[in-house]
RNA sequence: GCCCGGGUGGUGAAAUUGGUAGACACAAGGGACUUAAAAUCCCUCAGAGAUAAUACUCCGUGCCGGUUCGAGUCCGGCCCCGGGCACCA
């Protein structure tokens, strides 16, 4: 009889043998070559949805796989725990946020645990623990000695209702979730990170990161947008001592330069709006705007003159200055010189305001300029430009330059589309910044040794705002300078500052330092695994933050993860799973149901890793019943004798030989999906046809019973990374005497692969008409005329001329004709 | 708006370097087993035409065009969907 498939008891087997053995318990001293698994950590945000599901049974399956290849793996898990929604469930439902977050843990490590994935538990971390925190607040502390922290106005989503900053998530329609009120733009002093010190090695480091897909290579190199060009100051007419200095790529185009542009924040927009009534009114209503960038994008064009002019740096010429609202304080110098004539928006601007058109650069291909319908944005030859007409884009790029920097009004530089990191944030529920605000001493930092600056986590919330702004034994402290009374920064870290080093600390998760040189060892992480919408952020604070790691002795790579696989979403009615979308991605019903493999199997089988999809039930009842067929077939098969025969290839039968070969492809197939081409969908499918394949064999003899035994032997361990729970079990039934995730991953049978006989495809004006079956080695004549002998090839090719005649090894033969 | 992806049967998908489009599944329909149901097993399954036939023919990978003996795959243009755009994580 074949004992039942009943994965609630058999998996809570497995791993209870796991969970004895330490299995995943990660030892630097254990032999094999290292290898960092790593899958992005989750917010604890209350339960698992199936974004989560799939991205850690794509890591546990990497781990699996690199275990079984033989390699010292290291594969942790931890808690990206500060963030806003644990302040939301706060004032909502009155519960502390650090209450609400260690309850969200512990239940979602359970769901982690009930589905399997070897995980070592040891090194677990949360990033709200003091014990964690503090060697950010360290780290801050050593970069503000070293000039890389710095204090600056920037701009921020306020609530004048609500008196709070909002995030840009909380901004809908331009008014605030909460309150209603129409959001404003409002400057705010905050704390900064110069990740442009760092920002053409970053962009310069992706060129040796073979393991990052090139989608992503691709974002982060836009992202930090290095360009060439010039600033170039422009003298304010009424004060030369005066000057506002704009960067452009452009210098080529600057003798058609009309109009100058400022952002709406730009001092000098300011001050021009406090005399005049109006001016100022059209700066308020470019306060209410939010502050992301794809809202100021898609704004329609607006802008007011300043009634200031400046001189034109070389002809000398007025030229108004404009403020307008598509102009980014954050970006360059908040100012543009425009050349409506060759920039489009510059064109468009122009158009409505009509403001002068000038043609400076002619095309020199045979592309078209007319600029009453549109600006020329080509590269070209220099016009209406005076001594510089008749250069190209490069000699006049050089000679303008050179023109103004002899009259010290110009210069080329490389500019950055990347700005400085803002680690500010107004809230409570983050990592407190080490600082404090003394009357007499300015800003001090907090001492070495008062580290950490812990958060208070007996709070209650009045408002929306951050209860620490009203709490006295938090704020209250002594000057560490002057010992007079002074007052602690408020603002707590973005939470991006946790989750740029966490892989580090699992590397010693229990240092009394940063890291220790167990960090040396482990990292960098060898396989990441997470989802494409961290493609940019996360992915580049965290590179950054290396980076300053390594640059304090801490580590000592560049780049901190080596391959990269980055998972498409996992879409609920068409969108990406949220937290708020509640329990419709919650896998613990399923658990239930068909437990933790067939969750898994269903999981891997759905799509291949990078692909996004809809999550849908529909697939859990064939992977369960796939399961349950491997179940049977071994349990079947095991009972049908009493000993294994040994394997003697001399007594194969061509149907046993068949099998043994689709069972090595399938192996080899495996070998190559789960490390090379990272796409795990096609393993089942393998073994799915490997299963099929064995359920047609007919068994007659013991050499038919020894090849299917090698064959359901390697299904197993084939499936185990996907599937591992019945596989242990099946591992056991088949005789194995180790354990299956302590069984080195077998070397291919190339003899079992040899084939003698080959089908040919045969095409005729690359449409196919035949098949033919040749021998391996068959020559290339033969292998023709074997085409053309074939019926419905020669139909085809009846009366026609034979002009070329296309033979590809091993795959078809393709006949043109006339 | 800008940057990055994706679009293949009723559905999820496969086709790895330009070489048989739809493997493997799901759903559906038909059949076997059963008193019955579940479970299991077998068959059919892109569309159209034609046939005694599973021979055969045409058509087909979002749309339009191109390169090639040959295009789901490469190139150009477009449409739609998703992700990111610096305070969601």
């Amino acid at each position: 009889m074949t004992p039942i498939y009943d994965p609630q008891g058999l998996e809570a087997q497995a791993q209870a043998a796991w969970q004895r053995s330490g299995a995943f318990v990660a030892d630097e001293s254990r032999p094999g070559e290292k290898f960092y698994c790593l899958s992005m950590f989750p917010y604890p945000s209350g339960r698992l949805h199936m974004g989560h599901v799939r991205c850690y049974t794509l890591g546990d399956v990497i781990n699996r796989y690199r275990r079984l290849k033989g390699y010292n793996v290291l594969h942790p898990m931890g808690w990206d725990a500060f963030g806003l929604p644990a302040e939301n469930a706060a004032i909502k439902h009155n519960i502390p946020p650090a209450k609400w977050t260690q309850d969200n843990i512990d239940y979602m490590r359970t769901q982690m645990q009930r589905l399997g994935f070897g995980m070592d538990w040891s090194r677990e971390l949360a990033t709200c623990d003091p014990e964690y925190y503090r060697w950010e607040q360290w780290l801050f502390l050593r970069l503000y000695k070293k000039g890389l922290v710095y204090r600056k106005n920037a701009i921020v989503n306020w609530d004048p209702e609500d008196q709070t900053v909002l995030a840009n998530e909380q901004v809908v329609d331009g008014r605030g979730w909460r309150s209603g009120a129409l959001v404003e733009r409002r400057e705010m002093a905050q704390w900064f990170l110069k990740i442009t010190d760092y920002a053409g090695e970053l962009l310069d480091e992706l060129e040796h990161m073979d393991g990052w897909p090139e989608s992503v290579k691709s974002m982060q190199r836009n992202w930090i947008g290095r360009s060439e060009g010039a600033e170039i100051d422009f003298l304010l007419a009424h004060d030369p001592d005066q000057k506002l200095t704009v960067f452009t790529t452009r210098p080529d185009t600057l003798m058609g330069a009309t109009y100058v542009a400022v952002a709406a924040e730009h001092p000098l927009a300011l001050a021009a709006a406090q005399e005049d009534a109006q001016l100022e009114a059209f700066i308020e209503r470019c306060r209410q705007n939010t502050t992301a960038e794809a809202d100021m994008a898609t704004l329609e064009k607006a802008g007011m003159s300043t009634g200031l002019s400046v001189r034109h740096p070389i002809t000398n010429a007025l030229l108004p200055v404009w403020v307008a609202n598509f102009v980014l304080m954050e970006y360059g110098s908040g100012a543009v010189m425009s050349v409506p004539g060759h920039d489009q928006r510059d064109w468009e601007f122009a158009q409505n305001y009509g403001i002068p058109v000038i043609q400076v650069i002619e095309p020199v291909d045979d592309s078209v300029c007319d600029l009453n319908v549109a600006a020329f944005t080509h590269r070209g030859r220099l016009i209406n430009s005076g001594a510089f007409n008749g250069l190209g884009f490069d000699d006049a790029f050089a000679e303008i330059i050179a023109a103004l920097a002899e009259s010290g009004l110009g210069r080329h530089v490389t500019n950055f589309r990347l700005r400085d990191w803002g680690v500010s944030r107004q809230r409570y529920w983050g990592c407190p910044i080490p600082m404090i605000h003394c009357a007499e001493c300015g800003v001090v930092p907090v001492p070495e040794e008062d580290l950490p600056v812990e958060l208070p986590t007996e709070v209650s919330f009045q408002g929306v705002g951050s209860p620490l702004v009203s709490m006295p034994s938090f704020l209250d402290v002594d000057c560490p300078q002057c010992g007079a009374a002074a007052r602690r920064e408020t603002d707590t870290f973005d939470t991006f500052m946790e989750s740029s080093w966490y892989f580090a600390r699992f590397a010693s998760p229990d240092s009394n330092a940063m890291v220790d040189e167990r960090a040396s060892y482990w990292t960098p992480v060898d396989h990441y695994v997470g989802g494409i919408e961290h493609a940019i952020l996360h992915l580049l604070y965290a590179r950054f933050y290396f980076k300053l790691m390594r640059d304090e002795g801490l580590v000592k790579d560049n780049e901190p993860f080596n391959r990269l696989m980055m998972l498409g979403m996992v879409l609920q009615d068409g969108k990406k799973m949220s937290k708020s979308a509640g329990d419709a991605g919650d896998p613990q019903k399923l658990l239930d149901r068909y437990g933790a493999d067939t969750v898994r199997t269903a999981m891997m089988f759905a799509a291949p890793p990078e692909q996004s999809f809809e999550w849908s039930e529909a697939g859990l009842e064939g992977a369960m019943r796939f399961l349950r067929r491997l179940w049977a077939g071994v349990h079947e098969h095991r009972q049908a004798m009493e000993e294994v025969p040994e394997l003697v290839k001399e007594d194969l039968s061509s149907s046993a030989k068949a099998l043994r070969r689709k069972a090595y492809e399938t192996l080899a197939k495996a070998d190559d999906d789960f490390g090379r081409r990272m796409q795990f969908n096609t393993v089942v499918s393998a073994v799915m046809e490997l299963i099929n394949a064995i359920g047609r064999m007919d068994v007659e003899n013991d050499a038919d019973r020894a090849a299917v035994h090698e064959a359901w032997t390697l299904a197993v361990l084939v499936i185990s990374p996907i599937a591992p729970h019945i596989s242990h079990h099946l591992w056991e039934a088949l005789g194995q005497q180790d354990a299956l995730i302590d069984h080195p991953w077998p070397e291919v049978d190339h003899s079992a692969l040899v084939q003698d006989r080959l089908t040919l495809v045969v095409q005729v004006n690359g449409k196919v008409r035949g098949q033919i079956e040749v021998a391996q080695d068959a020559e290339q004549g033969a292998v023709i005329e074997l085409a053309k002998a074939d019926a419905n090839v020669a139909r085809h090719l009846e009366g026609k001329h034979i002009r070329k005649e296309i033979v590809v090894p091993k795959k078809l033969v393709n006949i043109v004709v006339g």
